[in-house]
DNA sequence: ATCAGAAATGATATGTTGTATCTTAACAAG
DNA sequence: CTTGTTAAGATACAACATATCATTTCTGAT
């Protein structure tokens, strides 16, 4: 576990945690961003934008262009129910809407599963280290490739 | 400047401890790969395969390949010659080949410029808290993306 | 020098990821 | 109900990356 708990969500409990932290932010919780929010939870490892689409466009029987999903997308990372994992071009569920982190994610070669750690001291040395150069509006980006434990 | 200092190559003088570097692992240095380092060393930021292949291209009057590109650039990253900046799908020279380290990336979103930093005892803790997860073969990715001074 | 094998590069095609632009549909306010 | 706004669709294309096979270049043995 990490250094500290937090409230995990699974199936319609997280959708409904999810909708609760998007409708917070006056943002509305649209047939078509439910349908993506659940695809993208569905996902046990980190789904690419065209995964997606194809799931949605299957379960729904009707097409989901890639666009609308990169749309949504961008609109959950920003409103933290998903994020970006950028050395994967792909994105994750929030489990635990609401809370925020700095994400660090391990990100296994063998089976492509991505665990998500918060480690927040960590991450603000990090950040601290872009400060001490000159950087604003930090958004620091902590993965790590390698082969997990059960592939090793 | 960092926690230690390293010997800066520019210039000529870059290429050729590259190409020592390279030749010590037994590879060759070729007029493409010659070519190649000194476009990407020229950038002043990141550069895509891309912009690479079509400098090169254009220098040379005759076509470069974006395949043969990326090989080279593989090759590079091997053998540390250069480094991939996976936030940004694009690649750096490496100003001092020869020095292992786990690369850090502050990356400005304005301006585009990207800078190394080694934080040896950082990235030790960013490999720890994998290996304390199970994780083996680990490459840890670590950036920043952010404003950079002269940019705010 | 010449030939055979290996390594490097080229040509080409295609797959994957991401954006831009414009149109249509859904929906809420007056 | 119509008007203005937001969401989503259609379409096209740009950017990034890889797969496969052909050609060239290099090297080492004869």
């Amino acid at each position: 576990m990490g250094k500290h708990d937090h409230h995990e969500h699974h199936g319609e409990s997280l959708a409904d945690a999810a909708r609760a932290n998007l409708e917070k932010s006056g943002e509305k919780w649209t047939n078509t961003r439910a349908a993506i929010f659940e695809a993208l939870a569905g996902f046990s490892r980190p789904a690419s934008a065209y995964d997606i689409a194809e799931l949605v466009s299957a379960a729904r029987g009707k097409r989901v262009a890639p666009n609308s999903v990169y749309r949504i997308l961008d609109l959950f990372v920003a409103n933290n129910l998903a994020m970006r994992i950028e050395s994967a071009n792909a994105y994750l569920a929030n489990s635990h809407p609401g809370c925020e982190h700095d994400c660090i994610f391990l990100v296994c070669d063998s089976c492509g599963e991505a665990t998500h750690i918060d480690d927040d001291p960590l991450s603000q040395q990090v950040r601290k280290v872009a400060k001490s150069q000159g950087f604003n509006s930090i958004r620091p980006v902590i993965e790590v490739r390698g082969i997990c434990q059960k592939c090793s």
